[in-house]
DNA sequence: AATGAATGAGAGTTCATTCAT
DNA sequence: CATGAATGAACTCTCATTCAT
């Protein structure tokens, strides 16, 4: 069994992983280089530093959404209402039975005052988000009132991730799951 | 060598503002001390440590939302719908205008995780708030829809508050609180 | 059951045992308030310093040692194995079933070599202890020999306590005591 | 910016003459440090705190002790008697000769009440130190009788080494190994 | 490319002492 | 006389980062 050389992404990945669970600041580097199987050092040679590794986790896991879940709400020859069902599929299983909720909307909380240089990555998160549901509800309502509507249910969604996150309960973001679902019913 | 006094209370209502701010990891004893206009180890004779003051900010936050922001929704004499308004009015002031979103909801996304002791005190926050509009939800609606849109509503406005700190604007909440009040109309 | 106020005397008292278990450096005054039920401020009006307070009780062990113990070495109309006897059971009711040892032994091995002043203070102890023992020795002995003698069994003795001290056991000192008992035997 | 190159034994070895002279409360890391021509934070590469520092620095005394001193007494094709001396020149070389005393005999009368986890440590020290003067005294003595002697005489090397860190005179601890010699005389 | 050793700054905390009340 | 509040220095320890090897 000959040790994988760790790769830049999956370093990202794991990294990514210990901030959700932490947060930023009461991530050390040595926490990243246990979580990594790297020593402390090494992590130099990938990233220039620790904020540089945050940013790095914010765009995989942005591109991650948008190709991975917010895509499946525009594929074509399938109706709204299961476009929809599949996003919230992929979507519950990357961020319900996780007992530390939104990694994105941890940090708009936890950074969004302190380290402005993140706040158009994590924007764009929250932007494409409600465009892909409010692509979907204009299939059965007004283009404005879908975009609101779609604001809405991502709001109500990170309210429920943060129950989630506090009670340790998915039940929170699975109800918020269902109601989505519903603007799209009779 | 001047003596400055303060009050407890006035220390943990200033430190407050400084953990909305910055969250509690990234505020150091250095960045409390300065905005109470202490020496940082004069913090120790008020609280035994950096965790008893957050609690400490916590009981009385808590502690104020109830008394001076929930309990306007049980006034007797005034119609539900005066009751919401000035609730929100009250909710909107402390937090709508301030960039650092709401103090217990920050803190649940940076600490449930790793400071489980706070959970309870957190969890109240919510419930207490859930618990007063349901209570005013009930003049209209059946008591479990009510209650079911009560809770809807708070984490909707967890979200809002989360948008308004990421993007600066007091639109997000100002329009949840809108819809808050509308479902109260005819 | 009206409080009495603490005297000074007790004070160092009390302040004498806090020392003597956990040594000079790993006694804060906070320690020292608490148990004489002082608060720390009130300290200072006692004593000018932790150092002067330290002082105060070796001072006050020494004469106690010289009035109680070592001078019933010295009773007329006893015989010399009485005298022996009597000062080594005072001897022993203060040092061997208290599992801190020696007071004086204890702050001379953890502070001779840093407090400088306390070392006539701490000379004299010994010095004391090791006439009234040539002296009862002289009765069996020559005076360069019993000195000698008497010396030896001081040193042992603190030897003796301080594994008594390390094994919580007061056999050490005992045996070393009936040691002492036995050069004045035939 | 020099960096320095150490190793943890040298450390250790630095250490130990620090502790030995100032005791463990009175040893900030800073003097550690400074000994050691290391900054303080640098510390925590070879230690995981200054106790578990303490620790190993007691260890590789009691070693030392064994390997270079009381080993002494076990050698083989080398009457008692020489054994005897060669143990106690060398056990003199390193402890007479130095105003600071018997490093573990200082440690036990400052920590032994506080710090319990060393214990067992220092009284191996005691423990060795012991049986290799049995050993010794067994070539003349009944064992009962020879182990007796051997502890007597630990006890009043420990007290004689008191009495010269106090004093700064090397004659106590001298004219206690002349003692444990003739005990092996005629 | 990888790392173990080192570092300076700063973290939270403790301390002996002061002093206005 | 007593004390609660305050202090500045020092404490142990952690951190993100550097760099020779």
């Amino acid at each position: 069994m000959p040790k994988v050389k760790t790769t830049k992404a999956e370093v990202v990945r794991l990294a990514t992983e210990v901030f959700r669970a932490q947060g930023f600041h009461a991530t050390s580097m040595d926490d990243l280089a246990a979580a990594c199987g790297l020593r402390k050092g090494s992590f130099y040679h990938y990233f220039p530093s620790k904020e540089a590794l945050l940013t790095e986790t914010l765009e995989q896991a942005l591109a991650y959404f948008r190709a991975k879940v917010f895509a499946l709400a525009y594929q074509p020859d399938l109706p709204p209402r299961q476009r929809l069902q599949t996003m919230l599929d992929k979507y519950a299983k990357l961020l319900f039975y996780n007992p530390n909720g939104c990694y994105l909307g941890n940090l708009t909380l936890e950074l969004a005052a302190t380290l402005p240089s993140i706040k158009p990555l994590l924007w764009q998160f929250f932007a494409d988000w409600a465009a892909a549901l409010s692509q979907l509800y204009q299939a059965k309502y007004q283009p404005a009132f879908a975009d609101q509507l779609a604001w809405q249910m991502v709001m109500e969604m990170e309210g429920a991730l943060m129950l989630g996150k506090l009670s340790g309960q998915p039940s929170w973001p699975e109800q918020c799951a269902a109601r989505m679902l519903a603007h799209l019913e009779a």
